[in-house]
RNA sequence: GAGGGUGUAGCGAAGCUGGUUAUCGCGACGGCCUGUCACGCCGUAGAUCGCGGGUUCGAGUCCCGUCACUCUCGCCA
């Protein structure tokens, strides 16, 4: 087959000065804008690097005249011309390019391009579904470009910082044994063994532990994880993690790691400044004082514990609630201009509460010399000063409780006011707050299957004091496990792990898994254990989340060149699909369709 | 598995307590236009108002169901 010939370019789109006037260029791109005013003609001629306005003359031969009539928007050409300087008068100052323009002496049209099922980057955003479908087309838009620059930016800034502190990128298989905690696996049928499956990693996490066995002593992965749950706005089924470990470590060396790591991609990437250390905040201390474990440090709202007064007050709810071993908090929303606390606007907040359990949500609103109106208020008479005082309330502001027998539900409900308030009362300020969660439960009780189970991972080193006891009271152990929080998002997690054979074995057990199973589930993390593993811990940042912040959205499919959508399903490709009966033949698998609803 | 929101022309939107022929901007198509830069001007086509049912003299509008998308709870070590 003959090559195709056209005309390549010499230089691109967001290049061009006042320097390179009379220079001969040629440009190639797709085609931006279209200005025709009959003999003279304007094209802004669009690539990756930028716009560059194009002109058709009216000196412009028969032939080239036609080609620019026959142009339309996204057609991608090569325009063969010449760089000169725009009258003074024309010089456009929002552009780069915007003193020079290119005279056009040829333009070729490389491909053509249909009608647009939406028009890029006109201001009007499509349903994302469309731009989902049309994923090559949305691609092209300058916020989808800029996106794609930033993730790229940050994830070599990432492998130059830590290539240079001696780790190794080390890749592990994709296709793995299915381990039985955590979530739900994505398998792979094996066609040479019928009724055998690989699983996807939902991560690297036994590997590179394995690795460290193997005295690759620091290690990190751009690695992509598989879990098969439902999606939200900051996940999906599958994402993208920095994925690290480090042999021969304790705790504060993997934080101040990672501290200067993103000191270093943050400076780079965004020449922004972080703070050298960020701010620690235990797991109990960010539940009672902002009710969740990943708080959104950029405004200052605090939850109180305000028991004491409830008991003392004559609201007979809160009252039979602490008395009962339950909690009451309270926060204080400042006063506002934006926002007025109507009724409506309470029973929002409300709302908000009672999605997390609350069953309603408190109110007084504070006026001169803490006098109270409204709401509970007048339970509160003669204790104003004290509650005033307790939660930080003055003039204008508006005092909010919530009471519930279960002290993570009355945490989450408040924490959904304060959220809430947050954003409402504009109270959020434009910073990147980075805040780790330290000194997590190892254990949490699993009501449904009856039996404590990992709150973290099975792999985790409970805290020192607690090895003698692990079996004893396995909810009040606390494990060398770590989260970091950025903006109101878990933007990693990671722990120190445990190496030791029979120390992980004591941890199987409590989590149901008797030596025989966990023989068989983990039998090869074991094996290798019992050939002198280091100490080692590591830690994961999420890359999706981490540049949807960075790039200031709220859904990573923004920073995901082709994601799913929310029902797992890639609009484009139409993945998942059904696939040919040999296919299964081949497999040995054999659909069982779910029977229909009635 | 559950709850909220959205669905009107190719795209983005308006459409009030139900009432003539369902608007507007962009785009498409045809024409005009010599300095635009979201060019401008004139004209044309384009919508079973997501789908199905109901209430009503009359439904884009109200009710029920259903589908799609989206946010959230559950779930996500």
């Amino acid at each position: 087959m003959a090559e195709e010939v056209f005309s390549q370019r010499t230089t691109t789109c967001g290049s061009l000065t006042k320097a390179d006037n009379e220079a001969k260029v040629i440009l190639n791109g797709w085609v931006h804008r279209d200005r025709n005013h009959g003999a003279l003609h304007f094209i802004n001629l669009r690539d990756r690097y930028g716009i560059t306005q194009v002109v058709v003359d009216d000196d412009a031969s028969e032939e080239l005249q036609a080609v620019a009539n026959e142009l339309h928007l996204e057609y991608c050409i090569a325009v063969t011309g010449t760089v000169r300087l725009r009258p003074d008068s024309m010089i456009n100052p929002e552009m780069v390019t915007g003193e020079v323009e290119v005279k056009a002496d040829k333009i070729e049209i490389l491909s053509k391009c249909a009608p647009l099922p939406f028009q890029i980057d006109d201001g009007n955003e499509p349903r994302e579904d469309l731009r989902l479908k049309y994923r090559f087309l949305d691609l092209r838009t300058q916020g989808m470009q800029k996106r794609m620059k930033l993730r790229h930016d940050f994830v070599f800034a990432c492998r130059k910082f830590l290539s240079a502190r001696d780790f190794y990128e080390i890749e592990t298989p994709t296709m793995i044994k299915s381990t039985p905690e955590g979530a739900r696996d994505f398998l792979v049928p094996s066609r040479i063994y019928p009724g055998k499956f690989y699983a996807l990693p939902q991560s690297p996490q036994l590997l590179k532990q394995i690795l460290m066995v193997g005295g690759m002593d620091k290690y990190f992965q751009i690695a992509r994880c598989y879990r098969d749950e439902d999606a939200r706005g900051d996940r999906q089924l599958e994402f993208t993690q920095l994925d690290l470990e480090m042999s021969f470590v304790k705790r504060d060396d993997v934080l101040s790691l990672m501290e200067e790591l993103f000191g270093s991609v943050f400076k780079e990437v965004m020449d922004y400044d972080l703070p050298l250390h960020f701010r620690r905040l235990s797991y109990m201390d960010a539940l009672n004082t902002y009710g969740c474990d990943k708080p959104d440090l950029r405004f200052d709202v605090e939850l109180h514990d305000v028991n004491d007064l409830a008991q003392k007050s004559s609201f007979a709810t809160f009252k039979d609630i602490v008395s009962q071993g339950g909690y009451v908090k309270a926060l204080c929303a400042p006063k506002s201009d934006s926002v007025e606390f109507s009724r409506k606007y309470i029973t929002a907040l409300e709302d908000a509460a009672k999605i997390y359990g609350a069953k309603g949500l408190a109110w007084i609103k504070v006026g001169e010399n803490n006098t109270f109106t409204g709401g509970v208020s007048k339970f509160f008479v003669g204790l104003e000063d004290e509650l005033a005082s307790e939660v930080g309330a003055k003039e204008g502001d508006m005092i909010l409780f919530v009471a519930h027998e279960n002290w993570k539900k009355c945490c989450a409900s408040l924490s959904a006011v304060r959220t809430k308030l947050g954003k409402d009362l504009n109270l959020i300020k434009k910073s990147f707050e980075f805040c780790w969660i330290i000194d997590f439960p190892l254990f949490e009780y699993n009501e449904e299957a009856g039996h404590w189970e990992a709150a973290h991972h099975m792999f985790s080193m409970p805290q020192v004091e607690y090895l003698d006891t692990l079996e004893q009271d396995p909810g009040s152990v606390k494990g060398d496990l770590y989260d970091l929080v950025l903006n109101g998002y878990e933007v990693a997690s990671g722990s120190i792990r445990i190496h030791d054979v029979e120390l992980q074995k004591r941890i199987f057990r409590i989590c149901n898994f008797d030596d025989k199973e966990a023989e068989e589930r983990f039998g090869f993390l074991l094996n290798a254990f019992r050939y002198g593993p280091p100490p080692h811990g590591g830690i994961a940042p999420g890359i999706d989340r981490l540049v949807m912040i960075m790039a200031e959205q709220t859904s990573i499919h923004e920073v995901i060149a082709f994601p799913k959508n929310t029902a797992a399903i890639s609009p484009m490709d139409d993945s998942p699909s059904l696939v040919d009966q040999q296919q299964l033949d081949d497999l040995h698998l054999i659909i069982n369709y779910p029977k229909p609803k009635e």
